[in-house]
DNA sequence: GGGGGTCATGTAAGCGCTTGTAGATACGGT
DNA sequence: ACCGTATCTACAAGCGCTTACATGACCCCC
């Protein structure tokens, strides 16, 4: 059951070099109890042998992985795939390795989480990709978790968007615009964001003194939003003026659908979305950018720390987002600026 | 130096269950060396104890880390997200873990390639993120290596996307539209993939009887393209009436330098990109697609077989392109499918 | 010139598992 | 009553490292 290939193991350095073990490995390791003769002689032989300290060994020593595991639904769209980069970033600087875990919409991912929850140190968990059941099991294994977009679990870290803030910022942009008769796209069962979006604009609405309205389930995806929005502009007695959806793809497919149905935008319709992926530029679509990139590197940040240190308290952030402005909300004299 | 948090080992279930670890390995492992009263006693005290096995003593003892590499430049664009998916998906069907490492556009990663060599059972390599030198060096170790769209070294399995088929597809579709004065936007030295659409480019213009033009520098990101397209469009005595550039992201940078310049398009000038990003159909942009998730799928099936039996001969394989045409390379009459 | 440091190195005990091999037990056939 | 065989279990070696502790050499100074 062993690799064939053989890697060459301390031993064989200390044996060329005429030392035991616990001096190769004190003298590649940087300690000062080896003198420099020593300590040169057995670079020489590690670097002609060009032996690689086994990280097994060394992690099963030290008992530590010396890697974070990070748990995401999928890469599609720029939005899991930045949090993943500003993770990996952070992590690589520390010295950690990262294992990722996607989970593709699979119904049970419990087993898979557990075995990448044993070769880590310390783990994110994006979105609702792990049911609280199994990271409530996890957090009590002592594991450190940070939970991203996602519900808190008890002694869990856990970093948001401001998903409440976004919604209520960009209903009254709207209601600035004259809009009233809105339409929600997107379920709020879809991932915890959407859950809050929607309930924040069902909120801001109410206050406004108008009644809002039960969400239009989409998934997030270009051809549900497109669906949904179709159903929604020509299906109903009274047409709403402006489609809030639940993220940039459903927003995208929602503008098909209005241009589908010989609707002009934002004359006829509003449409806006949250995420601002690329193609959000080119359609004009008026959006919520969140910082991704941010999220991901604070939990690789805040992991250290549970990891290395023995900070007790849980912590709970909420990181600001952005109201970029463009066409599809309405007309505006401000021009995007250039990035 | 050892971790806070006690895991249970199987020495305690052992102890628990009145019987050697031997027999507790074997029974959790399901060996049929096992009678069935014991086995049931075994799995009852370790669900009880909650015993999860250490990955990192049985990596050792078996020899195998059930775990693959990937590295890569970043995340950003679909393109890498979409491999890396690819990748993920069929390693965790094969039970193995994906660790990742981004370059991040680093300019020495050697270090932490070699560190993630010792963290897996064999490694994917994407694009120009390492060099031949390291590449070398790691595939004589002997770990299974396979380089995607990167230029082969030796004993390395290498997949690529077909480059030089798109863009003599691309060429002759824009010079069936009549188009005559080309410019390439891209560096050949950003990626292999670039180098090879380039040479593809120039020999197809030159079995055209045309003089094929240098090309025009430039990153392969937006900013980067507008600023080339727009040095290209305004800047020379014989304006080009047809920008074929080497991604996406160029392309839409060129296509806002286009208008910003007054120019339409595809009346005044053309605009073509690779790799078919999400923005590109909105942006009516003309474009190669790639079959990038299975581009990853089956860098993580050759791996396997590379891992679990011993196939010698080095594999090569071009994955074929898809040319998407839409309104930025001249009119048609057929409309995009929707998806 | 012997006691007490300091410095360099070796010894060995883990870290948590898998697995080859040997031993124990029970059973059936003769 | 005995032995061969099948079935189960324990023993122990190993996987490749780190590190506490022991050992020994050497030097300094009273």
């Amino acid at each position: 059951m062993r690799h064939d290939r053989r890697t060459v193991t301390i031993y064989e350095v200390a044996g060329r070099a005429g030392v035991s073990i616990a001096t190769v490995s004190r003298a590649l390791r940087g300690s000062r109890l080896v003198a420099s003769a020593t300590r040169q002689r057995v670079e020489a032989v590690a670097e002609e042998l060009r032996f690689r300290p086994s990280r097994l060994g060394r992690s099963l020593a030290e008992g530590q992985h010396a890697a974070n595991g990070i748990v995401f639904p999928d890469l599609s769209g720029p939005y899991y795939a930045e949090v993943v980069l500003g993770y990996e970033e952070v992590a690589a600087e520390l010295g950690r390795s990262v294992l990722i875990l996607a989970t593709h919409g699979r119904p049970d991912p419990a087993a898979k989480v557990l075995d990448l929850a044993g070769r880590v140190d310390g783990m994110a968990i994006l979105g609702r990709t792990v049911d609280d059941g199994a990271v409530a099991r996890i957090a009590d294994s002592g594991l450190p978790l940070v939970l991203l977009a996602r519900p808190p679990v008890h002694t869990a870290d856990t970093i948001t968007t401001d998903n409440d803030g976004s919604a209520r910022e960009l209903v009254r942009h709207l209601l600035g615009h004259g809009y009233r008769r809105f339409a929600f796209l997107g379920s709020p069962a879809e991932s915890p964001d959407v859950t809050g979006r929607y309930a924040a604009f069902r909120d801001c609405l109410e206050a406004a003194g108008l009644v809002p309205p039960q969400p239009v389930a989409s998934a997030l995806n270009v051809a549900a939003g497109y669906a949904a929005a179709r159903d929604v502009l020509t299906g109903r007695p009274q047409r709403p003026d402006a489609l809030v959806c639940a993220n940039d793809e459903i927003a995208l497919g929602a503008l098909e659908a209005a241009a589908g149905a010989g609707l002009t935008v934002p004359g006829d319709v509003a449409v806006t979305g949250w995420d601002d992926v690329m193609a959000a530029r080119y359609a004009g679509l008026t959006t919520v950018r969140q910082p991704m990139r941010e999220l991901g590197a604070t939990a690789a940040t805040w992991l250290q720390e549970r990891i290395t240190g023995s900070r007790v308290p849980v912590r709970r952030q909420v990181l600001r987002t952005q109201l970029v402005t463009r066409s599809s909300c309405g007309f505006h004299e401000d021009v995007e600026v250039k990035e």
